[in-house]
DNA sequence: CTGACTGCAAACGTTTTGCACGGTA
DNA sequence: TACCGTGCAAAACGTTTGCAGTCAG
């Protein structure tokens, strides 16, 4: 119980940080990404059906857009197809294993490659990495 | 006169070299595609309309399919919203100037990166980097 | 000659838009 | 109260599919 507090309490002070109005839709958002880690628009629509019946998805591509624009969302662009999204935190890189699809957060250091990168006359702002593969868990079995 | 030759029996070899039916279409596309760098689906469709007034955009997305089958493109997703392909060579990052939109190939040594990764325990088999900021001639200007 | 490729049209899934209503600040 | 957010419906995209005619091997 205490936990389901913590985390509508976290999300409101998300909305406030930004100034952003609170609502209970954007709370759901918020708190289903929070959980699910990587998302598509398709399962964050069918989680929040649940809360809210009357939903509609064109709500939850107007609140993901402003939350890209306010910054608190991340856009992951593993596949071609489906729109996944992230609450923003550390940068980071990603490993999507090619067999169960599971995605997991890579937490490493990129100061090589950007220093190969300021050689040549680049000043990258930001930086997006995915990694392909079996993921350990799919390599054991 | 004789570049276009060029281009047009280095297109036919690539087709031969996988085994796939040499057609026009297939020709003009990979030519495209090569003189593009990085290309979307509607800008194909729309450099080939000149040269194939009655071509389909399906045909260009079945053409699409098997070339990504067949190894021959590599599909970059540096956008959501639009699928861009390229001549699959030899792996490289991309440079995505976010002022002029512009895409440059980036050889980077990823070797550092990798063996972080392999340490944690993983294998991954393919690699995208993608860096995003001005480009040198964005911030010249 | 035969199977594969193309063009057409329709279907499909995802995202965007305009408007009226309802809720937040 | 005033404005912003939501829900609904329709439209706009980008992509996929099935079919019939055509072409490359």
């Amino acid at each position: 119980m205490m936990k389901t507090i913590d985390h509508k309490k976290a999300a409101m002070d998300i909305l406030r940080a930004k100034a952003l109005k609170v609502t209970p839709q954007r709370i759901a958002l918020i708190t289903e990404i929070s959980n699910a880690g990587h998302i598509s628009t398709d399962q964050i629509y069918k989680k929040m059906k649940n809360e809210f019946p009357s939903i509609s998805a064109a709500t939850i591509y107007k609140i993901i857009d402003i939350f890209l624009d306010k910054h608190i969302l991340k856009e992951i662009r593993i596949t071609a197809g489906k729109r996944r999204y992230e609450l923003k935190k550390e940068p980071h890189a990603h490993y999507v294993c090619t067999i169960c699809g599971q995605i997991s957060d890579l937490y490493l250091s990129s100061e090589d490659l950007l220093r190969q990168i300021r050689s040549k006359g680049y000043s990258p702002a930001g930086c997006e990495i995915y990694f392909y593969g079996s993921c350990p868990n799919c390599c054991d079995k």
